[in-house]
RNA sequence: GGGCGCUUAGCUCAGUCUGGCAGAGCGCUUCCCUUACAAGGAAGAAGUCACAGGUUCAAAUCCUGUAGCGCCCA
């Protein structure tokens, strides 16, 4: 039997161990297939609102497909997050004043590996407690052995296919980390800086450029003008000196330069800034540095030895006081620039020239757009495929070499001449390569990014390359549920990195969710002070309240401003749960026997066994097209008035009668359980707890409902009236301060059948009276299709206020009227509506009309 | 500069694809501890669907434009 009081917390830790016990979350054989992997969290992490929602979301899809009988396989994991680990263990070091460098790679590499046997099962452990119905055996780490095979066989493959080059490019250097790191890692921070103009010697002439960065004047090869500007035509081809250093250098045109933007001249510095790369490839330039890898200025011949090892931010305070020393610095204006930051360590990033490996992405990407375009793969909503397209379609190489120490090493080694091999270990490489035992070979430093595994995740955490049963079954997975954010960083790579090896795609839908804001809209953050942590909120209110508050509200794509207020509702509505399985477990006992649909006589028992068919129908509707919220609307609305707040009140008198107890025994055990089991997804613990009280058998394995053999009875329909009957006689008490359990006495105007009379006099507490009717009585009526009751008005009322309502009711319906009227009486309205829409709206006019005539009546009366 | 969204009740949002009398939850007001449930029940108030044009018999919905807000990419 069920406690007193609903308490998540401890019917929540039992399920979550009884379905593990009971390996509950392994696929179960079956000839339909559902797979879907998780997008993996950082395993620094710990959970979030994001992660809360997003698994919310997966779970309930995977926990119906699992009732629909689909063989279901939800593969968990986290990533190695290269960068934040390395940090996080770097810190711990420093807190007792280490460096990785002094205790060394390996050393550092078993430390990182430390930290991850001991704090690295954080967000499993969370999602346990929510809940989450992952296949926890298969659970995958990027760095394990087989997802790191898998890393070395797609970098060797794609090497050997000509896909993968090592080059020296200009990148994004972090200066902190010592690292590349890739264009989606840099984020872009509008700041007040400051545009320095400063005056280059020209023969005897001065040439005035305008820059944000001074310290870069050091490494300018070039001034730039544009061709067609009248100003500085004369200047082309001449040379001018840069200050300091006094390097002379070309005047040269090109359409890049702005006329418009501060003097219209700019210096051009090839080995620090992206553009102006690209100008010195063009005009063959000389590429000269001036910054080492550290950020710290070079120690290079021509650098001015104050300068050398200087920072790069000094050395611009100081180049800008010596340029002004000198007289050629013109003017300094406010300017706001755009800094470009490191994603994790949040350093200004700095355009260096360095040598890395690049994925050729285009002939990858053409195939990944043909796919979406096809619709093998489906975004939803739709719209996101845009974003991808976009992104897709000016895709640059990705720069997958990172200077960092966790991660997987690629697999490349270099002879005493510092040629490059290629192969899954030093071994292969040998044999690949031909090359005798004699010959050094060192191993390439670096590590990929992590996104390069993250990239493989739909295919390697299936068992790939391996021929396994898991690839055969489950790939390519049926979905993939994520956030927007990462369709660059995630879902365009898995696409490309799926399709290039499997030669399918890695997943067919994938369903866009939005960011969990707080409750006025802002982003959740740390600075703000505004996250809420999802545990914490479990803890307080259950994982089910939490799980159904979020399900509730994400429809797909829409962001989600959300407030604690939801969870709390979402618990009284488990407790309300609750407390309906005790009504049907005390007017419905256990060893009841199954009846079939056909002896189901009472229209109320119709009404509500229609009502439940058409909500499953159309939930299932919804829950395609992914509109899980929605859905769970629509049953949390069905459950809360259809079937308690309107038919268990129904049923109470219908259990009190022999004659009609049986059947409706029946239908309020079955139309509750089926719900119930609708709910599960969503709420499961509770829902389970619910169950295990009627049944032996678990419901996270049962199936998933079917709807009733349908009954087109007309009888059910007139428990519509007799709702509207009801609720007007309650409004008739509410508005003039009677009691509810105040009696009336109504007269009905004809003849009702008993058991509308009897539902009428329980729910609408009132009596039938014969009274008679003399016509001179002023009369309250209440009125629903062809259903007319009343009662004798001074009996009860103040007249006037009576009829001022009638009044204001009279004026609405004959606005609707006339609008139904001026439709008809529009000849283009008749030629062109469908005919359907045309007796709809004489009906209603018949309708209205009637409902009009009836209240002025009763006003007309009342008037006398 | 390019792209994508959003603007509907006090709040948060459905509804827009596929045009047919404006919806939900929360909040608010009033009444009620009625034997499943006060974590509850009953009743009620509340909206120029951002604005301006257009198409249509009919527009929150389709088209064009404007304004405000947000996000992404340069």
């Amino acid at each position: 039997m069920l406690d007193d009081s609903y308490e998540p917390l401890s019917i929540e830790k039992k399920w979550q161990s009884e379905w593990e016990l009971k390996n509950q979350f392994k696929p179960v054989e079956s000839d339909k297939q559902f797979s879907i992997v998780i997008p993996p969290p950082n395993v620094t992490g710990s959970l979030h609102m994001g992660h809360a929602l997003e698994h919310s979301i997966i779970d309930v899809i995977v926990r119906i497909k699992r009732l629909q009988g689909f063989e279901t396989l939800w593969v968990p994991g986290t990533d190695h997050a290269g960068i934040i680990t390395q940090l996080l263990v770097e810190n711990e070091l420093s807190e007792k004043g280490l460096t990785k460098e002094d205790v060394g790679r390996e050393n550092f590499i078993s430390k990182v590996w430390e930290w991850k046997e001991a704090s690295g099962e954080n967000i499993s452990s969370q999602m346990k407690k929510l809940g989450m119905s992952c296949d926890w055996s298969r659970e995958r780490f990027t760095m394990d052995e087989g997802l790191s095979n898998a890393v070395r066989e797609v970098f060797v493959g794609l090497y050997d296919s000509g896909l993968i080059y090592k080059g020296s490019r200009m990148v994004n250097w972090d200066t902190k980390l010592m690292s590349a790191v890739s264009d989606l890692e840099v984020n872009l921070h509008e700041e007040m800086g400051k545009l320095w103009s400063v005056k280059y010697q020209c023969g005897d002439d001065f040439i005035t450029i305008a820059t944000t960065r001074p310290e870069t004047i050091l490494a300018d090869t070039a001034v730039a003008v544009n061709p067609d500007d009248e100003r500085y035509k004369k200047f082309i081809g001449k040379s001018a000196i840069i200050p300091i250093v006094n390097r002379e250098v070309p005047i040269i045109a090109d359409d890049y330069v702005d006329q418009d933007f501060g003097s219209g001249c700019v210096k051009i510095t090839p080995a620090h800034d992206f553009n102006d790369y690209e100008i010195g490839v063009n005009h063959d330039l000389e590429i000269i540095s001036c910054m080492k890898l550290d950020g710290t200025m070079s120690d290079d011949e021509f650098m001015p030895e104050s300068y050398r090892s200087l920072d790069r931010f000094a050395a611009r305070e100081k180049i800008v006081q010596e340029l002004e020393e000198l007289g050629q610095l013109v003017a300094i204006d406010e300017h706001t620039i755009q800094l470009p930051k490191g994603d994790r360590s949040k350093s200004i990033l700095e355009p260096m020239i360095t040598d890395q490996w690049f994925v050729k992405t285009k002939e990858l990407a053409d195939r990944g757009i043909a796919e979406v375009e096809n619709d093998n793969m489906k975004f939803i909503p739709k719209n996101w495929e845009k974003t991808y397209f976009e992104w897709m379609y000016n895709i640059q190489d990705w720069c997958i070499s990172r200077q960092i120490w966790w991660g997987h090493q690629i697999p490349a080694w270099y002879d005493d001449e510092g040629k490059i091999y290629v192969a899954l270990t030093e071994e292969e490489v040998r044999t690949k390569y031909n090359l005798s035992e004699t010959i050094q070979l060192t191993q390439d430093k670096d590590v990929l990014d992590t996104w390069f595994s993250s990239a493989l995740w739909p295919f390697s955490t299936l068992g790939w390359p391996e021929d396994s049963n898991d690839m055969t079954k489950y790939y390519p997975t049926s979905l993939l549920v994520t956030g927007f954010d990462i369709i660059f960083f995630w879902v365009a790579r898995m696409i490309m990195m799926g399709l290039n090896f499997n030669d399918d795609v890695p997943f067919k839908d994938i369903l866009i969710h939005g960011l969990v804001r707080d409750s006025k809209g802002r982003k959740m953050s740390k600075s703000l002070k505004n996250t809420i942590d999802p545990l914490e909120l479990s803890e307080k209110h259950g994982a089910d309240a939490l799980r159904f508050s979020l399900i509730e509200k994400a429809a797909p794509g829409q962001d989600v401003p959300f407030d604690e207020e939801w969870t709390i509702a979402a618990k009284k509505f488990a407790n309300k749960l609750w407390n309906g399985a005790k009504f049907v477990h005390m007017y419905s006992p256990n060893d009841l026997q199954d009846k079939e649909l056909e002896e189901i006589n009472c229209p109320e028992n119709k009404w509500i066994i229609n009502k439940f068919n058409a909500v499953l129908i159309e939930f299932n509707e919804l829950f395609e097209k992914y509109k899980i919220s929605d859905a769970y609307k629509l049953i949390y609305n069905f459950i809360w008035s259809d079937l308690f707040d309107w038919y268990f009140e129904f049923s109470k008198n219908l259990i009190n009668d022999d004659e009609t107890k049986n059947e409706t025994m029946f239908v309020l055990r079955s139309v509750f359980l089926k719900s119930i089991k609708i709910l599960n997804p969503a709420m499961p613990h509770v829902t389970e707890e619910i169950w295990s009280t009627f049944d032996n058998s678990l419901l996270i394995n049962n199936s998933w409902p079917e709807t009733y053999k349908e009954s087109n009875d007309v009888k059910s329909d007139i428990v519509e009236n007799l709702k509207e009957i009801i609720s007007q006689i309650r409004n008739f008490k509410a508005t003039y301060q009677f009691k509810n359990k105040d009696i009336l006495k109504i007269n009905a105007k004809k003849e009702v059948e008993d058991w509308f009379c009897k539902q009428l006099e329980k729910i609408g507490n009132i009596e039938f009276s014969q009274a008679d009717d003399d016509g001179n009585q002023k009369q309250i009526i209440f009125q629903s299709g062809d259903l007319e009751f009343f009662l004798f008005a001074d009996d009860y009322i103040d007249i006037d206020i009576e009829i001022k309502k009638l009044n204001k009711k009279i004026d609405n319906l004959e606005k609707t009227l006339s609008v139904s009227k001026s439709r008809l009486e529009n000849e283009k309205f008749v030629q062109n509506a469908k005919e359907e829409l045309i007796q709809k709206e004489k009906q209603n006019i018949l309708d209205v009309e009637n409902e009009i005539k009836l209240l002025k009546e009763t006003r007309d009366q009342f008037s006398v």
